[in-house]
DNA sequence: GCCAACGTTGGC
DNA sequence: GCCAACGTTGGC
């Protein structure tokens, strides 16, 4: 019997990379995560078939733009290594990597943009991490979320 | 282990 | 560009 799916909200600035961008490329490793508490749900508790909510983050406006999901468990961010890398952590050891990613598979992209804004209006998502814990840029949302989320937007 | 200084995230 | 929230660092 397989594991329960979970699902998880995953920030990206759009600036930097879109869901435009994961739409084209397909599937991406989600490197740079540089947050301990982002990098263990990464680590210990995303599996392969997690849901994902494309978040934009620093954008107009921000909120979720697309789904995606899990498609390679986690394994050591190289990036953390490579010294002319933006995400060069000259800490990390790459006989005992701190810096962890996963695969993402694009899925499907909403037909407009879920604000920040509405979310905050609905009741339902009240508890929801990304309204309390705005940092937060790799983090757990419940069935519950997930089900209302999806019936917020039209998808194409 | 405390906490001030500092850096980063991300909404606006 | 501003700045609040909050994570990290390092002196003690």
């Amino acid at each position: 019997m397989p594991a329960k799916k979970q699902y998880w909200l995953m920030k990206s600035e759009p600036s930097v990379f879109s869901i435009d961008d994961l739409k084209v490329c397909k599937m991406t490793c989600w490197d740079g995560v540089r947050n301990y508490q982002a990098r263990n749900f990464m680590r210990d508790e995303m599996k392969r078939g997690d849901g994902v909510l494309f978040y934009h983050s620093n954008a107009q406006p921000s909120g979720i733009a697309g789904l995606a999901k899990v498609v390679q468990e986690a394994y050591p961010d190289y990036t953390a290594f490579d010294p002319k890398d933006v995400h060069y952590d000259p800490k990390s050891n790459p006989g005992k990597p701190t810096w962890y990613m996963v695969d993402v598979k694009y899925i499907k992209t909403c037909h407009s943009i879920i604000s920040l804004e509405r979310l905050r209006k609905i009741a339902g998502l009240k508890n929801m991490l990304l309204l309390r814990h705005g940092r937060l840029s790799v983090q757990p949302v419940t069935p519950e979320e997930w089900k209302m989320i999806l019936s917020l937007s039209e998808w194409d």
